[in-house]
DNA sequence: ACCTGAACACCGTTCAAGT
DNA sequence: ACCTGAACACCGTTCAAGT
C-alpha cells in the first residue's frame, strides 16, 4: 500500500468538485475518500466528519464568490461597479448551483466562521458606497440591502429551473440601488 | 397488527412536523414512518421516495406561504399592504426555517409543481401593484424585484444565526419598494 | 390494494491494529 | 502521526409474502 498523503486543504478542493458535478447533496465522506484512493474513515484525522466537510466547502465557496465579486468590481466607476458585482454574482450561481447553495445551507454550530466570510462578501459592497461618499454605517446599511436584493433574485432564479429571459429585470433592480450612489440618500 | 391507514395528505403532515421540529436535514422516511408507527417501505405506495417526499414538504411549505403573506395584506392599504407581507414572508421564515429552505432546495425533476407556486406567491405582490394602478406587466416586474428583495434579505437573516437588530433595515427595504406603489413608476 | 418483514446496497462513525 | 480494515448502527429501496 502507497500510504496516501493527506491534508484538509486537498480534501476541501476534492470535495467542491464533487459538489460541483453532482451537486450539493452529492456531497459525501465516501465520494471524496473514493476520488482521494483512500477509506472513509481516512478523512477523520483531518477533517471533522461529514459537518466539518459541509463547512469547509462553504467557506471555500464563500471564498470563491468574494474573489470574482471583488475582481469584478476592479476599475469601474461607481454604478458600473454595482452591476458588474451582480452580473458576477449572478454569474457565480448559475455555474456553481452546488457551491453556491452550500454558501446558505443550515447554520450549524460552527458557523461564526461562515458569518464571517459573509460579512466579507457585504465589505465588497460596502466599499463601493464608501467610494461615492456616504460614510460608514450609510455604506454598511446599503450595502446589505443591495446584497440582499441580488442575493434573492439570483437565489430564486437558481431555483426556478433558470428561465434566462429575466435580464432585463435584473438590470432594473441593480439600477434601483445604484441610485444611493449618486443621490448619497439611501431612502 | 391494527392494519395502519396511510394516505399522501397525513404522510406530508407528518413529514412537516419533522422538519419543523429538527430542520430540512432531519427529514427521513424513517423518522416520517416511525412517528406513524409503519415500516419506512410503507410509505412508497403513497410517495415517491424520499424525493417525492422533499417535494410534497416543499410544496406544503409554499401553501403556507402563500396563505399567511395572503392574509397579511388583507384590509391594509398600497404601502402598508407591502410591509405588512414582508413582516409575514420575514415570521414565516423565523418560525420555520426547515419549510422555508426546503421552498428553495435543488430545483429536482418534478419541479414544476413548485415553480408554480412560486408562481402563486409572486402573484400575491403583483396584486398590491395593480391594485395602485400598474398595468400588467408593470405589476409582475414590481412583484418579482420587491419579491427578490424581501425572500434575499430574510434568507440571508435566516442562514446567519439570526441577529434580530436588523429590523430598521429590514423596514427601510421594504419601503424602497413601496415607492413604485405611490409614483407608479418603478424605476 | 396495501402493509409486513426480510433482504440488499450504501453511508457515517468508531476503534483496534498496523506502519 | 496517520492510514487500514473490521465492525456497528442506520438509511433508502426492492420485493415476495401475507391480508
Amino acid at each position: 500500500m502507497s500510504r496516501q498523503r493527506l491534508d484538509p486543504e486537498t480534501i476541501t478542493r476534492m470535495a467542491m468538485a464533487v459538489v460541483d458535478e453532482g451537486g450539493l447533496e452529492a456531497l459525501s465522506l465516501s465520494a471524496v475518500a473514493q476520488r482521494l484512493g483512500v477509506g472513509p474513515s481516512a478523512l477523520y484525522s483531518h477533517v471533522d466528519g461529514l459537518e466539518g466537510l459541509h463547512q469547509l466547502v462553504a467557506m471555500g465557496a464563500m471564498r470563491n464568490m468574494v474573489t470574482e465579486v471583488r475582481q469584478a468590481a476592479i476599475g469601474v466607476a461607481g454604478p458600473g461597479a454595482l452591476e458588474s458585482m451582480g452580473n458576477a454574482y449572478r454569474r457565480f450561481a448559475l455555474e456553481h448551483p452546488g457551491q453556491f447553495r452550500s454558501t446558505v445551507a443550515h447554520p450549524g454550530p460552527a458557523g461564526e466562521g461562515l458569518a464571517a466570510a459573509h460579512d466579507e462578501l457585504l465589505e465588497v459592497f460596502a466599499l463601493v458606497y464608501a467610494g461615492a461618499g456616504l460614510d460608514r454605517t450609510e455604506s454598511a446599511v446599503a450595502a446589505r440591502q443591495a446584497r440582499s436584493a441580488i442575493h434573492g433574485f439570483v437565489s430564486l432564479e437558481a431555483c426556478s429551473g433558470s428561465t434566462p429571459d429575466h435580464d432585463d429585470h435584473y438590470s432594473d433592480l441593480i439600477a434601483l440601488f445604484s441610485r444611493a450612489l449618486n443621490r448619497r440618500r439611501v431612502r
